[in-house]
DNA sequence: AGCCCCTAATTGCATAGGCAATTAGACAGG
DNA sequence: CCTGTCTAATTGCCTATGCAATTAGGGGCT
């Protein structure tokens, strides 16, 4: 069900046009988790009752939300705030299960290794971490119909996402269990291609040095570091695609 | 100088809200290069009087078309059509010299090949074409401080793109010579990383079966094909990087 | 229970009008 | 010529109001 929402929780900072102040003070509840999805966002009325605006000024901010995709509006159903889009083509490689089931294959993985502590040296200046950082580090190979499909290497920063360090990670793989035990609001994705190392080849079944692309992710929660990721997809078999026009995303 | 536009080209369809259609009339005659980047757009009254529309809603549609970034508006100045970003990710990889001298090197090129006529039975697999279509198939080397950096291949459809049977690509390499003499509203981008082939090694100066990106783009002017292009970048001297939030690009 | 209809809540869209902010261009004065 | 000033064009923003479209939920009937 919809959950409630507390009205006095949006609150405008003064600066710039008032709907744009409406706009990023909802949106702020939203990315802070304050109104996780699902939560129904108060009519315009209330709004605007609540912070002395009118209902075409409310309007504004809540159409230009729901164009950016944060929250959902029904006529007399209400507005209620959306979920992260789940078929965006972003969340096929959030969840590497659902990227391999999307293809039509049978998905598994194995952890293969799990450490909990400071990082090594090597650690550090492969992930960019500070040294006295408490993180877990992990290994994961994901199988598509029984085949290495990709072969993940992680590091969970334990000050955002403390629950982690209960986590043993044997049942939901580590990116799967972040998009539901934590927030983010910023990703930096790079893509590269490196020959395969040669304990990386054995894990992906391939040749040492053959072309593998690498993915590498960073994701923060209002500058506080969440999770860092590489992921080496064996050579040729994996391809990203994306489509827009000149002036952006279509 | 901004140029003068003819009131008369907008034309509404009649279906939907009206602002909205406002908006796509705008927007088309953008796309379809009847108001070129530099044109100015008729002001609000203007567009308000030839429409039979209220101002506020002459507003609400030409307000989005600038948050796509189709037009840029000033106070005063009043509203021109936006040049698409040149500081845009996308562009980068659309103009190598631009994404060359952006590290700070000195740009070069040569043309390998030119061929103008219909495609061969392997090129037509490789590009996805037609075998009746005619075409111009390039092959460039372009350079970063006189060092490969990166191998282009390209096939430019010449029933889209006529003007570019006169054109030999000499002084200016075929991406930045498109940007100029055609129109495009689609690309699609494909990332995946393959081995080097023999021929390709040698011309980028790296070892056969080497690790490398390959970038295909095939970019559409209105569902007709405008060019398709392979660029393939020696291993892991290149990466792309992008940044985004859980609801789309921030 | 199930079904139908009605009402009212809620968003969607448009209008009319007004004031604020910016600034190009005209104009005056040196 | 240059420089400052004024004016008016243009967009930015807000309010107030009304009607339309959708539909959840209630009430009544079978």
């Amino acid at each position: 069900m919809t959950q409630e929402t507390r009205l006095d929780a949006v609150k405008l900072d003064g600066s710039g046009p008032i709907y744009d102040q409406i706009r990023r003070a909802v949106r702020d509840l939203i990315l802070n988790g304050t109104w996780p999805p699902g939560t129904s966002v108060p009519p315009e009325h209330a709004l605007m009752e609540q912070l002395g605006a009118s209902r075409m000024t409310v309007h504004r901010a809540l159409v230009q939300l729901a164009r950016e995709g944060l929250i959902t509006r029904r006529r007399r159903s209400g507005t209620i705030v959306a979920s992260p889009p789940a078929s965006h083509a972003m969340l096929d490689i959030l969840s590497i299960p659902a990227e391999v089931e999307k293809l039509g294959r049978r998905y598994d993985y194995t952890v293969l290794s799990r450490a909990n502590g400071r990082p090594t040296a090597e650690l550090s200046l492969r992930f960019g971490l500070k040294r006295g950082e408490k993180i877990i580090h992990l290994v994961a190979l994901h199988r598509a119909d029984g085949k290495p499909h990709v072969l993940e290497e992680r590091v969970i920063h334990l000050a955002t996402v403390p629950a982690a360090a209960q986590e043993t990670f044997e049942t939901t793989p580590p990116g799967d269990w972040l998009l539901g035990h934590s927030l983010w609001s910023q990703a930096e994705h790079a893509i590269s291609a490196i020959p395969a190392e040669p304990d990386d080849a054995q894990l992906l079944d391939i040749k040492p040095g053959e072309a593998c692309l690498l993915i590498e992710r960073k994701t923060w929660n209002q500058d506080a570091p969440v999770t860092a990721v590489r992921l080496l997809y064996p050579g040729n078999r994996h391809r990203f695609i994306g489509r827009f026009g000149p002036y952006g995303e279509v």
